[in-house]
DNA sequence: CCACCGGGGTGTTACGTATAACTAGGCCGG
DNA sequence: CCGGCCTAGTTATACGTAACACCCCGGTGG
């Protein structure tokens, strides 16, 4: 051997490591004895004494009236105590089926769809399949190919909104797709919708009810379905209060930035909001920031409400009262809807329930 | 409810990778006739005039001296124009490797680790890895099967504190480990480390400087490797300032469970503490309401830091002093010291950095 | 003039599984 | 007594790729 040991990755990274001493060379195969490899559905059918395809037929549960019970018992036997594991390589190769899903979401660092993911990896589960996750290019930015991580390795696609070229390359991959809250009028896929236009009717009967006309929608600054839904949810049931008016103003999801957009929305000109509408807890959070640098107390001169129901939401001062979204319900969901579509069944149709939580951050307007 | 991708990575060897096609791509092609099967190596060598083994050296990139620059661009060009993807599971299942690794964290919805996980897969992506997730079990919860979602394609293990029965699930599995955060002693894994013990001697230090002398130490009641460095940091680092004395309680990471010990610690006997040293954010976002509720004011009447620098560090009132961790360069490192061990290179050694971020959440003793 | 070599390929095989196609008895109706 | 059918399996094959073992050919040193 004049070579060093072969590399299964390119160092391009920085910190990587030093060569180790070629005399080293510890492949110790630490946990089977040498040589002794996994055991294969042959080395179980061996072990039963019987022949590697009645193994296949007992293990994949579709031997109804193939195989008597009493060979699938001794079958079943013999694989626990080889300790057999079937090779998921072999049976996708063979099957065509991965038994993955792609998850296409934003980023798992937001709260909202670290749950939907919780929810959708549940399902999965159950049914023997995996999840592997995309994280979406920004609607504004590039896009990678969304089949460069997840090897086209893939059954299927749950995707929220992202960038419209990467979401056609997703449609043009002929896969069954499953959106996540986005416009229903795509036939090309199964949807997954949280009924927003409840939540922000709530919401406005809630304010109006405490008085409040002089609304500040603070909304966020992606273009997308689900915000569009909340800026003509808002100024529709806005619209049947006499009196009521609402300025909008956008920032990005960010607290700091959210305190800016809100600072420079109570300040503007006309008549000052009694009420801050905001898309996200995230903005909410921002706002209240806002007010308190204007010697406005939340919620006596300034009521706020949130959007989401995050952990976030009753860790600031004063919890917010805001719209609690069933994120996990929409992962699971979007699981279902994807093994629906994948049996051939129809998907779970209707939208998602959401539900009005009532804190501190809201009172009567002044 | 969207945001933009946070910087995942501050590598120096920028984008880091190989130029790979982008999802603009000709989708044309790659949109395939239904019926129409996705193309083989098979259907490339057809295409381009040479062997099916032909296509395999080239698009294998270990063809130097094998293959004429001529032949490969053939090879390649045809690849493209057939919008060619190597089938991952016929690859795996001949290779004997999956290019997968499995991440054990608690949950996704804890934001420290959905940046971990955003770090290694940045690292995995650029070297073709893909990663899957698998929820740890709590540490005194029953242990499922760590395969069995999995499903034991795995080429190795990145885990942080477990359930010891999984972990030695995952032990016994002879996959490459690495761990985070826990006891570098264990020589059966690599592991990647935080440096917790300056981060906690700095809080120290900082408290210290302005006048604080009797402590009220907010701890985490996981009962693993980190919390028991902290605690022993913490008592170390007092021990050395004359007059010092520090109190313990226990919390769940809950805000609001962390507001009840809080108060408990707080209106216990003995002189009342004038600073609470939290093992997170999100202890001390319960400290400062704890706080409130006593009717003192943060920082002037009590001092609180937190750790780990989350987002909710900057979200609430006022902001947190506290340590900011580099969760993605944990990820980063964690998966960058598999695939070294992979490659029978050495993994990177050394703790990560930690640094203390001085915020409005402290200030002089009364 | 032949043996040898290395560059540039090709033929073939094996990875482990799922399943279609087949077989060997046993039982029953005609 | 034979064809058909049911039960309980077995045999054989294909999935798409990676890699080993060849093979051919032109140039070269002896």
């Amino acid at each position: 051997m004049t070579q060093g040991p072969r590399r299964l990755t390119d160092d391009r990274d920085g910190d990587g490591g030093t060569p180790r001493a070629t005399g080293a060379a510890p492949a110790d195969d630490t946990a089977r004895a040498p040589g002794a490899h996994r055991p294969t559905s042959r080395d179980v059918a061996r072990a039963a004494g019987v022949s590697q395809a009645t193994v296949s037929l007992v293990l994949g549960a579709k031997w109804r009236g193939r195989v008597s019970e009493r060979t699938a018992e001794s079958v079943r036997e013999a694989a626990r105590t080889l300790g057999y594991r079937p090779n998921l390589a072999a049976r996708s190769l063979r099957s065509g089926r991965t038994r993955t899903a792609l998850l296409v979401i934003p980023a798992l660092t937001n709260e909202f769809f670290a749950r939907v993911w919780a929810g959708a990896t549940a399902v999965a589960d159950r049914h023997g399949f995996g999840v592997v996750i995309y994280p979406a290019p920004d609607v504004t930015g590039p896009a990678k190919d969304p089949f460069a991580s997840a090897g086209a390795a893939l059954d299927g696609v749950i995707a929220s909104s992202m960038a419209t070229s990467a979401l056609s390359a997703l449609r043009d991959s002929g896969l069954p797709l499953v959106m996540l809250d986005s416009d229903p009028a795509d036939p090309a896929a199964a949807h997954v919708n949280l009924d927003i236009a409840d939540g922000v009717r709530q919401i406005v009967h809630h304010l109006t009810g405490l008085g409040h006309r002089n609304i500040l929608h603070l909304a966020s600054d992606v273009d997308s379905w689900t915000f569009h839904q909340r800026r003509h949810a808002l100024r529709a049931a806005l619209g049947t209060v006499p009196g009521a008016t609402v300025r909008t103003v956008h920032a990005p999801f960010d607290v700091t930035a959210a305190r800016h957009a809100t600072e420079k929305g109570l300040t503007a000109g006309g008549p000052r909001p009694t009420a801050v509408v905001c898309d996200g807890d995230v903005l909410a959070a921002g706002a209240c920031k806002a007010a308190r640098r204007l010697g406005l107390r939340v919620p006596e001169d300034l009521s706020v409400t949130g959007f989401d129901d995050l952990a976030l939401a009753t860790a600031v001062e004063p919890e917010l009262t805001t719209v609690a979204l069933p994120a996990e319900q929409v992962g699971e969901r979007g699981m279902r809807a994807l093994l629906a579509t994948l049996d051939g069944r129809e998907p779970p149709t209707g939208d998602l329930p959401v539900e009005l939580v009532l804190r501190a951050s809201t009172a009567p307007a002044p």
